[in-house]
DNA sequence: AATATGGTACTACAATGTAGAGGAAACGAG
DNA sequence: CTCGTTTCCTCTACATTGTAGTACCATATT
């Protein structure tokens, strides 16, 4: 694994999906992560999952169209086994300068 | 301020400048971070330090020239208030929602 | 059938991340 | 006093991520 750093939008993805669960489609994703302050477009969200799942960081299955108005089908995100270890890679040596001066 | 979010590699910088406090300088900082688990080139550092004090987020120095072998004059960085601002700014929503299940 | 709604995909460009090669300055040994 | 060694900074060029806008699709309402 040459490469296994994240980006900071991509780390968010992540944790926004965690913090879902089975509930985890773009919408639902776009408004956790506007909830939380972190503004951005739908568009960005969708081409940072696709890369996501490129990685193989996240899998993804489309759901039932529902009874809703516009009730498209929608995609289902799972965070992976990699994306988990990604995740916490990302992390570590955050906590690490941290950890000394307490700013997290 | 448009864009007010910061690179990940960015936010592990200006965290190492902190913890080393008034003996922040490029060797040093390179050194912070590969002990922090976070392998980089010294090119790589000196380009996120160049564009951090461009977005006026750290601010340099020159030191003098020390009486070690090939004591180089060193550049000194400190993160300046916006600085500080933008690292905040970029905990923010990870906290927010690490909180929900404990990730952090 | 026309339009509103909730949703995803595509395209193109800006910002960040990355490394390597290349100076510049100071010291010690000859 | 000049040469190699050490320490440190700068420049260049390219890869990866971040960003938004626009297009597109399917269903429900009217």
């Amino acid at each position: 694994m040459a490469k296994d750093y994240i980006g900071e939008l991509e780390e968010l993805v992540l944790m926004a999906i965690l913090k879902l669960g089975p509930g985890a489609y773009g919408a639902a994703i776009h408004e956790t992560l506007e909830d939380a302050g972190r503004s951005l477009s739908v568009g960005a969200l969708y081409t940072t999952l696709s890369r996501l799942e490129e990685k193989g960081l996240v899998g993804s299955r489309m759901g039932e169209p529902t009874a809703e108005r516009g009730g498209r089908a929608k995609k289902y995100f799972k965070v992976q086994a990699a994306g988990a270890r990604a995740l916490r890679a990302a992390q570590q040596p955050r906590q690490r300068l941290s950890a000394e001066y307490g700013i997290v």
